[in-house]
Formats: structure tokens, sequence, C-alpha cells
DNA sequence: TATTGTTATACTCTATAACTATA
DNA sequence: TATAGTTATAGAGTATAACAATA
């Protein structure tokens, strides 16, 4: 007992992913954007849709996005438009230039991972997503306290 | 290429990193105690030191730790003394009180670990930690943009 | 003059609740 | 009355700089 937190598994997850996360957040900023904004970017990528999908899919507060796409918009990256079934919603789309920036932050996200995991094997890769997926991260009925 | 988060090992190491935070963190406040508390207390565990040390082991700002110390000094869990061969200095040691209440994080964290690592056997939870070992953290020239 | 601990200040993030316009 | 988006406000967290006591 009393094992100090760098002995413990739990932690270890943890801190790496922390740092893998500012990792990331460093790629995803390279374009000069913030880094939530790059993931609003990426999540648009597929197809267009309302601000309260786009809010649920990215599990944030519906006025959190207001100001990420007030931003992407007046840099000409994703553009609103009221939907004419229901003019209540927003449909929110990226643009071209939008396209064009998120192949700049997919390639600066692609180098750190290669850096991030360029000491691992492909197989050793394949390994540790296959291990990351059995970690049991259920957030329910664990509120901090 | 235009991979989707989710589909990025870097993202899903970010993302179960940051849930397996969330749910140590939980753990750590299972006494009452505000987490980055009962993570002082962790690493007081071994020994006293100074303030400043205390301070570069947390890899936190010394003006940080004041308001946990005078929390868990409050709490009569850890408590400061002037070294006598240099009075600036604060020596800070855990008393018995700390101890016991660590001992009781230290179950909830351990638990906690038993919860999140439960799918995995024993030859996998080593092989996640040496995987993890080997990814590549090395957060300087990496600002975030 | 430098160092230890402290206080004060400002800035970012996030969470919440009120507000508008449409339905 | 309920829903989509917006605005405003407050709280936590963090980073920085100024400060007092001691070296």
């Amino acid at each position: 007992m009393a094992a100090h937190p760098t002995d413990r598994l739990g932690f270890l997850l943890s801190f790496r992913g922390e740092l893998t996360g500012a990792r990331i957040r460093a790629a995803l900023g390279v374009v000069g954007l913030h880094p939530r904004n790059a993931m609003t970017l990426m999540q648009l990528a597929p197809g267009a849709m309302s601000q309260r999908e786009l809010a649920a899919v990215m599990e944030i507060d519906p006025s959190q996005l207001v100001a990420i796409l007030n931003e992407l918009e007046d840099a000409g990256l994703a553009g609103r438009r009221r939907d004419p079934a229901d003019r209540r919603r927003h449909i929110v789309e990226i643009t071209p230039a939008g396209v064009e920036a998120l192949e700049r932050v997919d390639a600066a996200v692609g180098a750190a991972e290669r850096e991030l995991f360029g000491d691992l094997t492909e197989a050793e890769q394949v390994l540790l997503r296959g291990l990351l997926d059995r970690v049991v991260v259920d957030p329910a009925d664990h509120e901090c306290g």
C-alpha cells in the first residue's frame, strides 16, 4: 500500500494522456486556430449539421459553441445558415477554405502521432489501441468530491 | 487522410487518459479532500521537504502550493515548520491524521484502478504499462499556437 | 543582491441561467 | 408551452508579478 502516484497504472495513463493531449493540441493549433476550433472543423468535415447536433456530438454546451462558430465564421472556415424547414435552427457547414485548413491540421496531427508513437511498431500500436479500448471508463456515478 | 478524431490513436489515448484522470480524481476526493490536496499528501508520504522542493516535484508554481498547504494545515493533515538551518524555508510534513486520510485515499484509488483495468489480465496491464512508457511525450519545443 | 514563501491581480475555462425568435 | 440559438454572469483554475522576511 501507500503506492506513490507514479507507480500506479491509473496515474500513468492519466499523465501520458494529458501530455499526449497537449502535443495533439499543439498540432491542432498549427493553422493559428484554437485547438477546440480545429476540433470543431474536424467534426464538420463529414457533413453539415445543426448547432445543437454539433454541440451534442462534441459534448459541449450549446452556449460554448456560439463563440467557436463566430470565430470560425469570421475566419471564413465555416458558415451558418438558417434551416428553411425550421427557422430556429442553424445549419453549420465547413467552407472550402475550412477544408484546406483542415488538411493542414490533419497533416500536423499525423506528424504529431508519428512522433508520439514512433517508437512502437505498427503491431504494437494496434495492441495499444486494443488495450485502451478495454479500459473501463464510465464517467457515471462517480462524482468528484 | 481527413481522419476523424476518434480514429486516431493520439486522440484515443488523450481521451481515455482524460476520463481515467477524472475517475482517479473522484477517488482522490473520497475523504472530502480536493484531488490536488490528496495528491500533495501522496507526495509528502515518503518524507518531509521544503515548500520549494514540493512545488518542484509536483510541477506547480510555489504560489499555488500556499493555498493547498493552508487547507491541509487547517484540516490537520499536514504541518509547516521553519527550517532552523535556514529560516526562510518551511519544512512541510504529513501528520498522523494525514497518514490515516491517505490510507483511505489509497484504498479508493486502488478500487478505482481495479474498476478501470478489471477487464485486463495482470499480464495485459504490464503490457499496457510498457507500451505507455514508450510513448514519446517531450513537451519541449511544441508550443500551443 | 538572491531566495523563500506570500499576496494580489488578471486571464482563461466552464457552468448556469436568463433572453429572443421561432415553433 | 417548448425548442434553437444567444448573451450575460459568476465560479474555478492558472499564470504572473509584486512584496516581506531572511540569507
